[in-house]
DNA sequence: CCTGAGATGTGAACATCGAACACATAATTG
DNA sequence: CAATTATGTGTTCGATGTTCACATCTCAGG
């Protein structure tokens, strides 16, 4: 249907799809205004009919990249099975979901991750989106109201979360993982080691001597 | 002394200097050939005597500001003074300096952090030079040495350790911490998570509560 | 049904960037 | 002293983001 028209009809949002998927292939120095132009089969000139900037067009799909990750946390958290004879079992393993679905979605794709958080110090702060913080809070609030996680540490609870899996994120991004250890037992550490900083139970599936 | 010389005399190394301090002001982004060759004083293509390629350029400058971190880290854990009654307060109080220092770097020097892993994916390893990493893992062999970490929980207390206090420094450099968190108590915070990930002591100078 | 105004896309410029080349000059070595 | 190597210059090239005059489409009001 679209074909040889001079209007394109939706530019922008083409223009977001094309960085997006250019983004999940070469990261943020793919996002080049030249070539999203050319893949959305328009002018360069174009482009600054629907964004003042390059920056900005730049800007909206690193946005697009990180509602990406809310949303793969959000969906983990929902696929959580809860325990009828204990509720507090499912706010737990919700927190692992929601932590492994970010580190896997960067191991998944990097550069998309990489495009995410490729903002140098510009944002004041994070509040500007649906995020995955908030997804983060959600989980937290759950924890307390089960009696799983003590109201003192409700505080510093995101802080050591946040810092520890977009940590450990980043090292695996850019191929910072020392040998020997492997991706897979990286992210297991890490939850772990949340877990154990928030004096959380050891729900059964995540066991770590089974025998 | 070095006026109007034909020869420049050590322009590699002034290369590199100017680039560390146009990294340290601007970031990955401020390593433009043409403004360190300016800045060394010396026309564009001469870069191409010392370097192949302006990315081994950057790669350089990335690789020295990796080095400085690892320095402060080695130096804050320098200045942990012993206590002669109690060996181990000594390893767990410099494990605590490290983090810290790493975190600081990260929070006083943001574009320089950011230019020490700008690589995106590209290093295979991170065992290339004498990093942080190991001043990490010297730290944690001695927790073990003095019996403060127990020895099950060696394997996996790099990278616990590692990822939190990389990813808070992430977090502080891209100004995504959210409100109303200061970056004071978020740094105490991933140290302390830290800590009790560990299982280590709660030494006399970081109680939490002092009253 | 026009018709003109606003929205949207084009093409040809320009400045700047990393890079490549021939050439100039210094340093070193036999 | 001669010649070979090392190092720096000047010019040029392709690619990039940006701008501007112009072209084309859309649509509301006579």
């Amino acid at each position: 249907m679209p074909v040889d028209r001079y209007h394109h009809g939706n530019l922008r949002s083409t223009l977001l799809e094309a960085g997006l998927t250019a983004a999940r292939l070469g990261g943020p120095a793919a996002l080049q205004l030249r070539d999203l132009a050319t893949a959305s089969g328009v002018s360069p000139s174009a482009v600054y009919r629907h964004f003042p900037d390059m920056a900005h067009l730049s800007a909206e799909v690193s946005r697009s990249a990180r509602e990406a990750l809310a949303n793969a946390m959000q969906n983990a958290a929902k696929a959580v099975v809860e325990d009828p004879a204990d509720a507090g079992i499912g706010a737990i393993r919700r927190l692992h979901a929601i932590g492994r679905a970010y580190i896997e979605f960067a191991e998944r794709e990097p550069q998309l991750f990489d495009t995410a958080f490729m903002t140098a110090g510009a944002a004041p702060s994070c509040a500007d989106d649906p995020s995955a913080w908030d997804v983060l809070i959600g989980a937290l609030d759950d924890l307390v109201a089960t009696g799983e996680l003590h109201p003192s540490r409700r505080h510093d609870a995101p802080l050591i979360a946040w810092s520890a899996v977009h940590g450990m994120s980043g090292v695996l991004v850019r191929g910072m993982l020392p040998l020997p250890y492997l991706p897979e037992e990286a992210i297991n550490a890490t939850i772990a080691g949340v877990r154990d900083a928030l004096q959380l139970r050891h729900p059964p599936e995540y066991a770590v001597t089974r025998t």
